[in-house]
DNA sequence: TCTGTTGGTTTCTTAAATATACCTAGTGCT
DNA sequence: AGCACTAGGTATATTTAAGAAACCAACAGA
């Protein structure tokens, strides 16, 4: 009764719970993180501008979640000495190879969300 | 000061805390709706088949996650009046259209666990 | 001195996730 | 008849995380 994996590339598995994969799909699959990685793909960006950009973000769960891609090395932190000291966030080459994954998911939102509108109004009124 | 959309195609903007597709990317930014809809890419799934193999779910969050995926239009599900009951869940038209992101994102994770590993390895260190 | 900036952390409240137990309806075993 | 077992869930309780708001340091300018 075992589930054939899609491919056996790959020494991880991501169905399996205890696989490390699991840690990090649970850290790709978040709104924020997602907003985050889709924002510097043109390039670096300061605290307070992602802050500003991401709209509805606080300051509180923008300063974790930019911890906790910075720990997993998706993007790098910068820095600089000047006043008020200005900080830097920008993608790494391995979280470059993330850009279209991350662009397609965030964009086939706007790109779908009319389809998902109608597909909510015909099941909220079936189930009255 | 305003942010320059990436592309101006679609009437919606994922950036903007209001915009309804901000409610279908926090779906998808979901890690178990994630390894759902992976799961049915190979063709229709039952509950418990699909419980066993997402190892680590709870029946309530799959439960609660299949509904919401039914919902919003990406799964459909059908009861046939065996005995007992049998239940099946399969992708619809919209949903397909996830595929290649959803296994990309699932698999990104499989395919890039070494360097994330090291890159944590590394970020302990630094940070004592 | 009072205000404003950047880049955070701390605290408190509220919402969600998880684990556990339970339920319904039916089949088969003894 | 009584018990165990299946599929597909719900209900309840506990743990965790998210969100809002305030606070802080280090300066600059008025």
């Amino acid at each position: 009764m075992k589930t054939t994996s899609k491919t056996l590339e790959y020494p991880y598995d991501v169905y399996e719970s205890k696989c490390p994969t699991r840690l990090v799909l649970d850290r790709l699959a978040d709104k924020w993180a997602l907003l985050i990685l889709d924002r510097l793909q043109l390039g670096p960006v300061r605290f307070n501008q992602l802050k500003r950009d991401i709209k509805g973000i606080s300051q509180k769960v923008l300063s974790q979640t930019l911890k906790k891609l910075e720990r997993d090395g998706l993007l790098s932190r910068e820095a600089f000495p000047t006043v008020p000291v200005t900080v830097e966030y920008s993608l790494t080459n391995l979280g470059s190879t993330l850009n279209e994954t991350v662009a397609a998911l965030a964009h086939w939102a706007e790109e779908n969300m009319d389809a998902v509108l109608v597909a909510q109004g015909e099941y909220d009124n079936l189930n009255t």
